[in-house]
DNA sequence: CTGAAAGCGCTTACAG
DNA sequence: CTGAAAGCGCTTACAG
């Protein structure tokens, strides 16, 4: 947090109650008795103070009444870039559950920096958020343990905190990856690739032993060339899926680990003349509209994200209690590119 | 804004400056002084401070610096559904430019709903943010008046304000819809439908406008049955398409008025026999892989959310001046089921 | 029914 | 170099 953005130019200071009290000619606690609804005011009282602040155009300052009672009816979420369509999906959901507690919401993109996760979180934290919902990009949060042992609620979604005890929203990672990877087994395929995130994700680490359980299941090996994970931009998973596909130990099928990889996996293959199967973890939109259709494991981001913030407003309610760890089940949803054999 | 978020649980007071100046033994000042950074205290004085903080977990409360201050370093940003692609591209664009200024970013979804976004807007303005974004649903921003009066910089985003005077930065509308239904007239079709958004909605009118003009401007005449707005739900959207194709007028091509509407007009026509033309206002991420690829005017999200931005960061740099409206292009992409004859 | 005083947790302006 | 006092715009607790 550096520039002042009100460096250059001085608006004029919008009018208070005090302001109001004035021209209405009336104490402070009376004007805050009509702008809070307060019985016990005289319907002559109220009406001056009433024109007073129609005349000034006041509106109370809500962030001067939260610091008197000691809330601020916000919360943070922190993702991993509110871009994606998966954390967008988030947002809606927690939105929507913060609106029904009166809470507004601040959101903040991690970018898979550990460093910019840190400094929204702490800026969240500094602005005294009720609650924060973190999508962690960071391994390491015991920066947020002063805050956590005063009291501040706090859920880790999608993926789990390492270095500190906090609720948890998780999908089943492992399973759907299982599950995904053994459908394609059923297809007679035994040679399968994996494209990950960054190997040091939860989620990529997750879904990687899901992988290699269904595969050690099906009594089949992994060779080592066969799992690839790192940056999903574009160009690194083209370059992956051609390794898999055209290298010295060349793979039927893929899984692909994420959205983004699912999306940078069907560009390289719409350039390439072959079509090895594929099942993606998570859902996109218009998979159901490609031909094939797109197999997924899907995931269900509302039911994700209106978890965790239920998950928060409960402890806001209650307060400290054992470590919940809540799991999502995914969902198989076969539509095409999943279910064509080993060629 | 109902509940109470901390009715139930009381959570226990952070430490403030006066708790580490009471345990350091110094003087309230001379916390400060140390948290900010602020230089001329004693490497001993300083020494204790910094214990003191370690010692209780201190951490500044921000929403009490800033109320001394007089700014929140935080801007509002209104969208119609931050769950939707194009909503949360302008997220994204907003959120880096803020973060550039050290502005923390409110986010709320009106869902098309004008009270919704009135609710949210005088929130946010209640938070006293140093300026709001809007994407509006409602067609009178006259509430608005008091905060623009005394200075808030507000920016209307994708659709302008019909009864406020400020800055609005839209995409090319009518031009982008003319482009697209020209570019059907050249292709051979004489007879093409509209299907859009709520008709009340700017965005919708202009893009309409765009349809009327490119058809005038080719001397085809529009039927009335031609032209069908509403809802974009998927039912809504696949009645609209089976009437407009099954009609008493039928239809060889249709113009889709936003990305909502084409995924509708796509599962719609997934289902039929036929093929007919079609163009889509906005891209999809996929639109490219489908077969025959989606052929649109992709608008430019990440130009809108980030000149919106620069925008009110520019207002709250130099104050008050001229109204501005920016046009964002719009731009042909060409992929398939734009170019298709009429059968 | 009405309002003066104190305080939320900080910073500003000022005096030692 | 250090800190006591006043104040940001409200609400709380209390006295008339």
């Amino acid at each position: 947090m550096s520039t002042d953005p009100t460096a250059g130019h001085r608006t004029p200071p919008r009018p208070t109650m005090k302001d109001v009290a004035a021209v209405a000619g009336v104490g402070l606690k009376t004007v805050s008795r009509v702008v809070n609804g307060e019985p016990g005011v005289s319907p002559e009282m109220a009406g001056r103070v009433q024109r007073a602040i129609q005349q000034l155009g006041f509106r109370r300052n809500d962030s001067a009444r939260l610091l008197r009672t000691g809330t601020t009816a916000s919360i943070g979420l922190l993702l991993e870039d509110i871009g994606d369509p998966f954390s967008s999906a988030l947002s809606r959901a927690v939105e929507s559950v913060a609106a029904e507690h009166g809470c507004l919401l601040f959101t903040g993109s991690s970018a898979q920096s550990a460093d910019r996760e840190r400094e929204l979180a702490l800026a969240f934290c500094a602005r005294r958020v009720e609650g924060l919902i973190i999508v962690p990009a960071g391994r390491d949060h015991r920066y947020l343990q002063p805050e956590a042992g005063s009291g501040l609620p706090i859920v880790f979604l999608d993926r789990p905190a390492e270095t500190i005890a906090a609720d948890t929203v998780l999908s089943d990672n492992a399973g759907g990856a299982r599950t995904a990877v053994a459908h394609l087994i059923r297809h007679g395929h035994r040679r399968i690739g994996f494209l990950g995130d960054l190997p040091h994700l939860h989620t990529c680490r997750q879904r990687e032993r899901g992988y290699r359980e269904a595969m050690a299941a099906a009594g089949l090996p992994v060779e080592p060339d066969w799992v690839r994970t790192g940056p999903t931009d574009r160009a690194r998973v083209a370059a992956a899926v051609q390794r898999l596909l055209d290298g010295p130990e060349p793979v039927t099928a893929l899984f692909s680990g994420n959205n983004r990889i699912t999306v940078g996996v069907l560009h390289a293959l719409a350039a390439r003349p072959d079509r090895p199967a594929l099942v993606g973890f998570d859902d996109l939109e218009l998979g159901d509209l490609l031909r094939p259709g797109l197999t997924v494991v899907a995931q269900d981001p509302a039911e994700l994200g209106t978890t965790a913030a239920r998950l928060l407003f409960e402890r806001l309610r209650h307060g400290p209690g054992p470590v919940r760890r809540v799991e999502v089940p995914t969902r198989l949803i076969v539509r095409g590119t999943g279910e064509t054999g080993p060629s």
